[in-house]
Order: structure tokens, then sequence, then C-alpha cells
DNA sequence: GCCAAGGGTTAACAATGTTTAACAGGCTTC
DNA sequence: GAAGCCTGTTAAACATTGTTAACCCTTGGC
């Protein structure tokens, strides 16, 4: 099991620092932001797993980060650390959607319990759906797992590289829809910035050119949003109004 | 149960032999030192199922004692002893790999319940399934205990070395999944550096030969990340979404 | 002690994979 | 249609991995 990650914004530098480090010697992969706006941009920009906000923060207060975070990811497990358990607070993070509360002062043994647990549940809503690791695009086979194309129209074989087939794998589950850039770079490249971005082009290119052989199969771009792989039926030719 | 052993290293007589009384009366066989070079001694050439250290102590603090604890046992629980919560403290604690702190003055109470918590936690660790140590990969019958790779389809044998062996082993418990590099230099070289990564590259070479007897295994390597293990069955049929 | 064998590490070089740079077009907006 | 960002493409730069072989060690026999 990979590495989970958590986004932690905590205000207070000193609890914020020991708590990353605790749970860094966890195993966990932590980041730490000091505020909710960082806090929120970090989570634009990166994949997480869990997150875990203070209540009470300078600028942004963690059920306003926690509602922002909603607006762009509605399954991320949410965690507030509150520094007591008030009935209001408590309401209004269960509205959000929060998964648990922590009061201030826990034990780390007591967070790490929690942790675990959120994190055994969330899991189990992976489970339900396996998603498919091999693919029928147009002309082609794609085996995710062992990173080949085979064309089945030459019966030839192509090895790809695991960029390569993770992104293929990304577009073939989004086939005919678009798949948006920062989705693909958070989950490819575990950062959304510019020169993964341009890095992300490359490679369009170079599933462009494997594909080729296949007129029916396109990677189309939508401009600003991400990119679309297309596959247009033989018969079907749509009347132009 | 068994009656679990602790070792106690605590400089201040009274104390010492306070505890020491009281955990014994709580059903405990307890060992107490009075500094760390003794503790040290006396964890080498016992068996012990918690330590707990006093962190300030003259000759060998609780921290150096920790270290050297932890150079010959990666996985007793320690638990320290603080004249009060200091941040950075806390901070090296954590990074030897300290199970839980108890701030002076605590109440006997509390240590109990701490030291029932730490008991119950690497119980459970015990207790989960345990990790099997036979494998059955591909054509091949693993058996991690003797070493031994045993090609069915040829029925010869082959020795594995250690090495060999552990890797094989963490591969196969991750069998189509990516094993990550950093992690299986952690667990079986124990340091994550560069001569070592090479190392690991060069037992890859050698497994993949081991193994290129079934072309319907491979190890393939996830750049940057590490490497998987995967085993293909005969028919290729892809699933269509 | 000396030697040989086996296991493990380091070195060296080849091959492969990924990112960055550079430049050429495209799409949008005003 | 000009300015400014986005995208397409190529190639060079950089980083990781594959492989072989030499080089340490340690161990055990003589």
């Amino acid at each position: 099991m990979k590495e989970a990650r958590i986004l932690l914004v905590e205000d207070d530098q000193n609890l914020g620092q020991i708590l990353k480090e605790y749970l860094d010697v966890k195993g966990f992969s932590t980041t730490l932001c000091r505020d909710g706006r960082t806090g929120l941009k970090t989570f634009k920009s990166e994949l997480f797993d869990l997150c875990i906000f203070d209540v009470m923060m300078p600028i942004m207060d963690g059920f306003t980060l926690a509602e922002e975070v909603r607006k762009s990811d509605k399954d991320v497990p949410i965690m507030f650390l509150t520094a007591k358990s008030m009935k209001e607070d408590t309401i209004k993070g269960l509205k959000i959607g929060a998964d648990d509360y922590i009061t201030k002062p826990f034990s780390m043994e007591e967070l790490l319990l929690r942790i675990r647990a959120i994190m055994r549940r969330s899991q189990r809503g992976e489970n339900a759906p396996p998603e498919p690791t091999k693919f029928k695009i147009g002309q082609f086979n794609f085996d995710y797992d062992t990173q080949v194309l085979k064309d089945n129209a030459e019966g030839s074989e192509m090895k790809l590289t695991s960029k390569e087939a993770e992104l293929l794998r990304m577009l073939a589950l989004n086939k005919n829809q678009t798949l948006e850039r920062s989705k693909a770079l958070k989950q490819i490249w575990h950062d959304d910035n510019y020169f993964n971005s341009r890095s992300m082009d490359v490679y369009i290119t170079k599933l462009r050119k494997y594909l080729k052989n296949d007129e029916h199969l396109q990677i189309i771009n939508v401009h600003g949003t991400g990119f679309k792989l297309i596959e247009t039926s033989n018969e079907t030719e749509p009347a132009q109004p």
C-alpha cells in the first residue's frame, strides 16, 4: 500500500511541526501549511488522501477552508482540530462533511488511531469498483499492468514507459470525455505546475504518435481545460446542419 | 497472556524504585537500571517488551540510549520520561522512533494507562495475520524460509542468497502492485541511499534472470518510484468499460 | 595463517526515461 | 488583428535504470 498523503493546515508553528514530524515518522507523507490560503493553494496543486485542518486560524478559518476544498473535491476526508468541543462548531463541521473531530489537547496516539480509522473507511470506498487496467482503444489493446500497447491491425506490440502508460490509462478511463489537465497532473506528476504541464504536452505528442495508425482515434485538446481521447465509429457520418 | 517485561532506566533512585514496585504490583516484570550504560548492557542481554527511559541522565542520556537500543532492535516500543514537554526533545525523540512521552510530574495511573495502550498496540501488530513465507509465483514455488526457488516446469531448484530472497519476498507480497524503491531499501538495506539503490538494481537483474523461464512473469520498473512484479494470465482479453 | 568460495557492494558504461528549452503555431479577447 | 497566453513538436540536457565485471569482505577448510 502506497504512502498516504496528508495535508495539515495549522497556524501554530510548534504544534504543526511536531505533528508533521510525528506523522512522517509513522509512515505518512505530510505537507504542512501555516494558513488557510496557502493550504487551499497547496490542495489545488497536489493530491491528498486526507486533510487535517485547525479550526481557529487567521486569514481563513478551518471551516471556510474546508468549504473551499469541498468545491474542488467532494470526497476527500477532512478532519478538524478544535480547541474545545463546541456544539455549534460540530454542527457546522458536519454540514460541510467532516469525517472526524479531535479536541485539543489530544495525544499523538489518539490522533494516529483516528487517522487510521478514516483511512480504513475511505479505502473500503475505493475497493468497491476496481478500476480496469486493460482497455480496447480503437484497433489497439492496451494493458496498463504490463505497459504494452498492441496494434491488432499490424500485430505489433509497443512497450510504453510508465508515464506514457499512466497518461494513456487516464485518457482511456475518460474516453470521449475531457480529462482535466490539472487532474492528470496531480495524479501522475503529483504537482500541477508549469513545467509538469509542458512535460505532459510532450507525452500527449508521444501518445498521438503511438495511436496514429488508427485514424478513428484522436487526442484532441480542450483549450485551457485538458485533453479528450475520442474514438469515432466507422459507419457513423454525422450530418452537418 | 504472559507477563510483560519492562526495562526501566532512571537515575533518580527514589523515583526509580517507586516506579518499579508499582509496575511489579501491576503485573509487570520490571528491571531497573540506574544509568544508560548498564541499561544498554541489560537490554542487549535480556528480552524486553517495553523500554522506559528517563531523558535527563548522567553518563548517557535517554535519547542516546534509545538510539543505541534501536541499533539492535528496531521494533521494541520505547517510552520517554521528560522533565517538561520540550519541543526539541519531542522532535528528537520522534525521529528515533519513540512510541510515547510522559511528562513529569505524572500520575502512576496515567503511566499505567499509557503502558497498556502501547502493549495493546504492539500486540495488535503481532496478532495481525502473519506474513506468508511461501509463495507461488508463476511456474515457480518460492520458499522464503529455506531461500529456495523451485521451477515446477523444469523441476529444478535454485538456492537464493538472503538479499535475493528478501527482495523477491517483498515483490511477491506486492505482486501486481508497485513496490516502492525506498520502502524496499529501508526494509532490506536499512538505509535508502544512492549506493544501496544501485545494489538493489543489481539484485533486480539477478531476480529477472531467475524468473526468465516463465514468460508470464515480469519485473517492470516504475520510473523514479520502484518495481512491480507482474504475473499475466495466459489469455489476454481486454475489458470494455 | 593462507586460500578458495560465496555473498555483497562498487564501478563503469550502455540504454532508457523524463524534463527542460526553444521555437512555431493556435485560440481568445479586446 | 495584435497581444498574450495556451499548445504542438523537436531536440538537447539531465536523471534513472540495466548489466556486467571487478572488487571487497567474510567464512570455512586445510
